[in-house]
DNA sequence: GACAAGTAAACGATCGTTCGGTAAGTTTCC
DNA sequence: GGAAACTTACCGAACGATCGTTTACTTGTC
């Protein structure tokens, strides 16, 4: 349909900008003028801003759940989470839009838009995680485990940008691959200390 | 001087009402109302909006540093990290209003901002944990402990608004000390891993 | 001819900011 | 000691710009 593809093209320049920007610091005529458009022609498209950027944030949010990858056959559980991990932090450092947006939606004080963005933002990466961790340890340990390893990618992807200005050692040098076999160490000590008891 | 209290007072309420919503969400006349004066009257204690937004930034990020234990006399290494990790957990979840005028800034694209709130708010933080750190484990292996161990901090403190919500399990409750304890657990597994080699 | 996609122009509201003025305190100077 | 000069802290009113949005009208397409 022309339709739907020309609301996708405003979909994703919105996206872009919100991103870039923040909701309240994009304005109608500033979407128009990228769009090449009038800004009263949006209104053709959305009933208005909050319901754009609803949309925007649907389309974008929905990108997570798709990358997410499924165990090969007979892989082995361990092997799995490592490919999920790795796969989200890769998936959030490459889409600078998704991760943009997610973090504005953590520091937002909007009630009705939390609900919804831990639903389609969170929910997929937190439940795969869950699922494959459940596989590997007990499940009186999944909870707090899931939540210290979520913590720790929400962790590093937010401050990854800010890890480069704050070493003094200039030489360091942080990227994604380690980073998520920094975190898997982590997790297999964990779990290695869940078998022994 | 009462023309210092007066701004105080000002700054106090700004820091308030820019973490809840945010620089661009956050008028002159919202201020003004909420403060009981004119506007206007705000010109008269600073410049423009921006630097009354900056200044108030300078007041809230100074915070940390104040709040950051020194070590007891012949306290050991590992005891001091604790306590310092469990500080800095404990002050961020207290303190709501620097917590989310910090993610602001951790999304904000201003990047004259940016390289001042890193040395105002992460700094402190940062070197902090990174002195003690280098007490406990060999040199080489600092930077990227300390970049772990700050994202899981950092990571934590933004993700447990959301926890309650992502739980299938109600029953289960996040609070401050199990939450260090869970750091510190993986840490102190990770300097056993290196003392192995 | 009907319906979608677009425009120009304007609506009232609100934005950051400025201006001219006032009332109260502080300093200066005879 | 007291008038004059100056400073500080405020106000009401307005500035031009921009905001989200609406209205009435045109264009293109099936």
């Amino acid at each position: 349909m022309r339709a739907s593809s020309k609301k996708q093209d405003i979909l994703l320049l919105a996206a872009n900008l919100f991103a870039e920007r923040g909701f309240e610091a994009v304005s109608m005529r500033d979407l128009g003028k990228a769009l090449q458009m009038t800004p009263a022609n949006l209104y053709h498209h959305f009933t208005d801003k909050e319901q754009l950027y609803r949309e925007t944030l649907v389309d974008v949010f929905s990108r997570v759940a798709q990358v997410l990858p499924k165990p090969a056959k007979e892989e082995r559980p361990q092997s799995y989470l490592e490919h999920l991990v790795s796969g989200i932090i890769a998936f959030m450092l490459r889409d600078t839009v998704f991760t943009r947006l997610m973090f504005r939606e953590l520091s937002s004080d909007n009630h009705e838009r939390t609900a919804f963005f831990v639903e389609k933002a969170l929910r997929p990466v937190y439940d795969s995680i869950a699922k494959a961790l459940s596989l590997l340890i007990r499940k009186s340990a999944v909870t707090s485990t899931l939540d210290m390893l979520v913590s720790s990618i929400i962790g590093y992807v937010n401050m990854s940008r800010f890890f480069s200005l704050l070493h003094r050692d200039a030489s360091y040098e942080t990227d994604c691959e380690a980073i998520t076999a920094r975190i898997m160490a982590g997790l297999s000590l964990h779990v290695a200390s869940l078998d022994m008891k």
